[in-house]
DNA sequence: ACAAAATCTTAGCAAAGGTTAAACTTGTGT
DNA sequence: ACACAAGTTTAACCTTTGCTAAGATTTTGT
């Protein structure tokens, strides 16, 4: 794993920045999806989702804000810019594929919530497709 | 996580602890590896390693003294200590179930290395036990 | 209308992990 | 012996993500 002596070890590039865009996915996408639950996001359903205090919320939203992800005016509720959105998407479809091949592998429902969660952000695009195949490859399985 | 008897600091943060734990698993593993390649552990060999700067190495090896996992003598080699040895053997073998794993998926060499260095951290007991059936229900599929 | 409750912001602190610059130690070559 | 290279440490600083405390704003209830 170490790759010898001269390896590019690649394998390990997550830095500070990997974890930063890490949390920014976890906000866009609970961010859209309290939007489509209760119609707005306030910071407070955001510090109750992920447990942490009001005050880590809106510095973190802050920093979505100044990346170009959300929008929100001061007391306001938190929107998404339309790149917030893409992410959003994106973060949630990968959320998504992750969950239910955990599933097809046979994971309860809680532990397959909780480990998508850490796992989602940590798939390429090519173990991602690997996932989908075998999820659709179990679902077809099961049609007999 | 990276102790249970010897732990007597607060026991208030959450997740910055647990991204920390992730660092630590990352070193002691990393460690072990160096140690059984080379004979010796340097921190110029973790830096080139993990891609960062030989300063943060030392800081980051700072820490894991702190908390017990590693011991060196100024300007001296790094070695671990008993409980440094026992979380880098259950990291690296966490590791080793998780990249099989991809690997029996279908996955590359070079991307089933770097998504098992993201992923390894996120998987729960449960998981990583189907994995290992998978695994092993697929390499006894292969020996037809 | 106005006080209380809920929500949000600001200020100030800590730990982890990152950096560069500069100083120190150790090992090696001539 | 001595200089030089390699390796390590220290100092000073940044960012992210967490916290509490305290102040500001908006909403709500009477």
């Amino acid at each position: 794993m170490a790759g010898g002596d001269t390896s590019p070890t690649r394998a390990f590039d997550r830095t500070r920045h990997d974890h930063a865009s890490e949390t920014a996915e976890d906000y866009v996408e609970a961010i859209a999806e309290i939007i489509g639950r209760d119609g707005v996001c306030r910071g407070a359903a955001l510090a109750k989702l992920f447990g942490v205090s009001h005050v880590t919320v809106t510095k973190t939203v802050n920093r979505l804000k100044r990346e170009g992800l959300a929008v929100a005016e001061p007391y306001g509720p938190i929107e998404l810019t339309a790149q917030g959105k893409r992410l959003a998407t994106a973060s949630r479809r990968r959320h998504e594929i992750v969950f239910s091949f955990l599933k097809s592998l046979g994971i309860s429902d809680a532990v397959a919530l909780t480990d998508s969660e850490g796992i989602e952000h940590h798939v390429s695009a090519e173990t991602l497709k690997a996932f989908r195949r075998f999820v659709e490859r179990e679902d077809r399985g099961k049609n007999d």
